[in-house]
DNA sequence: TTGACATATCGAAACATTTCGATATATTGA
DNA sequence: TCAATATATCGAAATGTTTCGATATGTCAA
């Protein structure tokens, strides 16, 4: 019965759920949601996303290297300010399904 | 200028970010999403998901009690057996996001 | 009621994350 | 070079998560 069950059962191999609960781990924090949210409007520089986010310079760029260190976001520097933007494109399918099962704009 | 990138910024309420990182937190773990995966497909009892994750009863136990805490499943006792079954529609669009993004069925 | 099976709960060690101040580095203009 | 601004890094206390054995409860059949 089980043998049935699981012959049926297309499952992800372990190594993507693996890779995928990092990736989500990293998401599940508000303030990281927030600036994927902020990120999806284009490229905004750390003192920006700490005044959007209310938080102090050092803890934005606590959440943004965490983020870039999994490789979701990168930066750039430009004079003395360093501009991020979204690499992983899947940030914005876990958005968007925040958005769609919250029905709120 | 951030005043001006304020008012053109459309953010989610912080309650429902609130919301939706904790329901990630609780899918970021590769057991869990496991499960959620297993689910989709039906309701299961918790020898069969103890069975198909390799985990011990009372770890599948654990996992199961922790998800249908956070309301994200619901479970119906049937005799001995007790099945396991979604209620939270955006494990499903999570589910998906990952599918999708690691193009692998 | 007893034994066997299915599920649930608890506790605590091991481990990981969060937060935030202190401090360091990088860039520019005077 | 110096001061000012913008980012980055580090450390360590507080807090949270994971894991798993021990144990409890719930159900059924004999």
């Amino acid at each position: 019965m089980v043998k049935k069950t699981e012959e049926k059962l297309c499952l992800l191999p372990v190594e993507v759920l693996d890779q995928a609960s990092e990736c989500l781990k990293v998401l599940a924090h508000p303030v990281r949601l927030r600036i994927v949210e902020i990120l999806m409007q284009g490229k905004f520089a750390v003192h920006e996303i700490a005044q959007i986010c209310e938080l102090s310079p050092n803890q934005a760029c606590d959440h943004l290297r965490l983020l870039k260190g999994h490789r979701l976001l990168d930066s750039k520097r430009d004079g003395r300010t360093v501009y991020y933007t979204i690499v992983a494109p899947e940030l914005i399918g876990i958005i968007e399904c925040i958005r769609k099962n919250c029905r709120i704009t």
